[in-house]
DNA sequence: TAAAACTTGCAACTCTGTTGCAAGTTCTTG
DNA sequence: CAAGAACTTGCAACAGAGTTGCAAGTTTTA
């Protein structure tokens, strides 16, 4: 694991540090969505609030994380899958917000489907946010 | 448009109040969503912050408007159409951000497509948010 | 019209996110 | 590998968004 973070990191001209490493790391042990609470309690408070800020807007700017804007308005944050860059994602998959477990989960076998608007429109980006009962809740 | 909020406001058990009364009509005048800042800077500062808040949440809860989860992770609020209650909204238009002049826009004449997720999720709410360019800034 | 029920504004507070700066760490290059 | 350049971090201070309790004001009911 930390070869592969070495990896990235690298792969993105970004400096090897603990506090990235160590944020890496929880995303790619994770399954579901983080939010900027989530990594700031299971960090240990080991970094600090600004830190983790600008280390999600890093990995964001890179590319390396997308944020997801979740039906109650908070956001989160998961790993890309793809290589994508800040404004260029080819991952467009549908996101799952569980309403037992509060997981937001990347559901990457399902694309989001085009939809037909109104003459005049021009789709630039289409984002789909699904709530309901997640696997492990049903 | 005064008779109209007044229906409106007692149909939902709500007294009829100075800043309930321009608020909704502040809604009923314009075509696209409104955020908080909107408000407050239309009503010219007559209304303390927290009555705009409270009388948000009221609205919310009665049904009266939804709220709209923007891609840049602002709350947006419209009029609902139908009779709404609130987590009972049966209007499940898709809903359009414009990147040049801003504007959220609900699109009633398009119904959020249905989605197939993997085996085991249980859907109860989708949402649909495209970014892009509106009618007028073509 | 008087009392009951509800709404409002204010002050105080919390929570989230941002910025400038100095100290610390990582990277580069000879 | 060492020294300096480049970058990252923590801290303090701040700005903005949203919430709460409470007393005063307004609306509703009867
Ligand atoms: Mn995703
Ligand atoms: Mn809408
Ligand atoms: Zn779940
Ligand atoms: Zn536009």
């Amino acid at each position: 694991m930390q070869e592969q973070i070495q990896k990235i990191l690298k792969h993105n001209q970004l400096s090897v540090t603990g506090g990235r490493t160590k944020i890496l790391e929880l995303f790619l042990a994770q399954d579901d969505a983080l939010a900027h609470a989530d990594i700031e309690r299971k960090t240990g408070e080991k970094f600090d609030r600004v830190t983790v800020y600008r280390t999600l807007q890093t990995f964001l700017e890179k590319g390396i994380i997308h944020s997801i804007p979740t039906s109650d308005n908070s956001v989160k944050y998961a790993l890309c899958k793809d290589n994508c860059s800040e404004g260029h994602h080819h991952d467009h998959h549908v996101h799952f917000m569980c309403s037992v477990c509060g997981k937001t989960l990347c559901i990457d076998e399902v694309s989001v489907p085009v939809v037909n608007l109104p003459e005049g429109y021009k789709v630039e980006q289409i984002q789909m946010i699904v709530t309901g009962v997640c696997k492990d809740c049903a």
